[in-house]
RNA sequence: GGUGGAGUGGCCGAGAGGCGAGGCAACGGCCUGCAAAGCCGUGUACACGGGUUCGAAUCCCGUCUCCACCUCCA
């Protein structure tokens, strides 16, 4: 059994062979920086952490590249409208970018080049594309000539070109050849950014910066692309039109991941329904929020309800509850042990993540039912594999990420105070003094302790509120 | 108008011609001093109307509803 995935550029599922064996280029359109990330943007980086932590749990040497567009019309918009540099703003914002992906887990691109680091690169291909015949010079913008692209331009999004109507972000629709030509470059307007290139003073287009990024790192031909659906036309579409018009081989594979809307409506901030990661924060712990993103097939819609994100929280809790309780008799064991059959086949498939966790609640259950007989030996295997399993997708209970960091040094002092308690509760439990034992059981829990009896004695653990 | 996707049990959410994914919730049982946790059991769901088939949630035709893209968007 090997790879499959989906891909856009055939519509059909496609046993996945890399370029190079043993390696994978992937190239994931990420943040343009003009604003906080939205739980969407999470979504999608969660979704991509899953694929890339698989590919290299399958024995891939995986090079990640997700680009931040630093430079755009929308960042200019609110440097004006707040005063502060376009670059401050851009900076801002990718920070929490980085922290929003850090809080939830996603393993560090390899490489997270920005499109104002890269303007030698786009006037490269700029000056390729005018010389193979596919770009003109127009008063300062520099244009793709979609007609002289006419067959292959519209492949990815199934559109036809006669369908189409005017490319959006254009500067100077009047010097256009045809009205669906896309802008390359803009010509510098006052009080904007701009670099300077052989055709004048201006700034990039947006499809450009993905294309001379990609290739940058990845070669003029690499594995996989990825991005949300909203990307196929006209963004994705123009990366393919720029890069193959070039003579550039580009992406083999094109995978688009499903939108997270709030109550049936993409979020937008024109929508008013934007909902920010801070948001889920008070509601579950991170890796409750990473089990809840990465739950429904990644190229599903998905539907955001704060009811759906607390049916998450218990499914996650009840995983975790086991690796935590198993630990505890058996010993923790490690994260990389062997993967069940049903458990890979379901990621190959596309990666079937549901069905996956299927298997892992599944998993769950025999493990907890080897605690309750007794047989550590099963509870052990059990706790391997689940551990393995959570380990792929990124949700580990064990691993260092989701400790609640701050709270170790704390820990030998709680730990003290309620062993003093329990020992209070046992005693009154043995004198058949249920009233006090209850009192101490109900004193514990306010404070966040939650007390369980088990056939090895109480054992506790600290609750959020 | 063009393109793509979706409508599954109280809820989330897979699957995609026969064998009821999984989770959450609910109810019953076991366990427990009582709880909690856990385990066992309980649900004949696939928008609607036709059709094909021995058999359809899954294929075909039609209808309705919703969403996305075609303007910036993960």
């Amino acid at each position: 059994m090997s790879l499959r995935l989906y891909d856009t550029g055939t519509r059909t599922v496609r046993t996945f062979e890399p370029l190079e064996e043993g390696r994978v280029g992937m190239y994931v359109c990420g943040a343009t920086p003009q604003a906080a990330p939205h739980i969407g943007h999470l979504r999608s980086g969660v979704i991509y952490d899953v694929l890339l932590r698989w590919l290299r749990r399958s024995g891939y040497e995986v090079t990640f590249v997700r680009n931040v567009t630093d430079v755009d019309d929308k960042i200019i918009a609110v440097s004006q409208a707040q005063g502060r540099p376009w670059f401050a703003v851009a900076e801002a914002n990718q920070r929490v970018f980085t922290r929003g992906y850090d809080v939830l887990g996603c393993l560090p691109p390899t490489i997270e080049p920005r499109a104002t680091g890269h303007v030698p690169e786009m006037i490269v291909l700029i000056r390729r594309l005018i010389e193979a015949g596919h770009a003109y010079a127009v008063g300062g913008d520099v244009y793709f000539d979609v007609k002289s692209w006419a067959d292959r331009y519209g492949a990815l999004s199934n559109q036809r070109l006669e369908n189409m109507r005017s490319a959006g972000d254009t500067p100077n629709e009047e010097y256009k050849r045809d009205p669906r030509d896309f802008a390359l470059w803009k010509s510098v307007k006052p009080g904007e950014p701009s670099w300077e290139t052989p055709w004048g003073e201006g700034r990039p287009g947006w499809h450009l910066e993905c294309s001379a990024m990609a290739t940058k790192y990845l070669g003029p031909t690499f594995d996989i692309h990825g991005g949300g659906v909203d990307l196929i036309f006209p963004h994705h579409e123009n990366e393919i039109a720029q890069s193959q018009a070039a003579g550039d081989g580009f992406a083999r594979y094109w995978l688009h991941n499903g939108l997270l809307t709030v109550d049936g409506e993409k979020m937008a901030k024109s929508v008013g329904n934007v909902v920010l990661l801070d948001d889920l924060l008070g509601k579950a712990r991170p890796a409750e929020i990473r089990y809840y993103l990465a739950s429904a097939h990644y190229r599903s819609l998905m539907d955001y309800t704060d009811v759906a994100l607390a049916e998450a929280v218990s499914a996650y809790q009840r995983v975790e509850g086991f690796v935590t309780r198993a630990a505890e008799q058996v010993g923790a064991g490690s994260a990389d042990g062997e993967l069940p059959e049903a458990f890979t086949a379901a990621l190959d498939d596309d990666l079937g993540v549901p069905q996956a966790l299927a298997v892992v609640h599944e998993t769950v259950r025999e493990g907890n039912s080897a605690l309750a007989s007794g047989d550590q030996e099963a509870a052990r295997r059990h706790l391997a594999s689940v551990r393995a399993m959570m380990d792929v997708l990124g949700l580990d209970p064990l691993s260092p990420q989701w400790s609640r960091a701050g709270e170790e040094d704390l820990l030998p002092v709680v730990e003290a105070l309620v062993a003093v308690a329990l020992d209070q509760r046992q005693a009154a439990r043995a004198r058949k003094d249920y009233a006090s034992a209850d009192a101490i059981r109900d004193q514990l829990a306010r404070a966040g302790i939650v007390v369980e009896d088990t056939p090895h004695g109480p054992r506790w653990e600290l609750k959020r509120a």
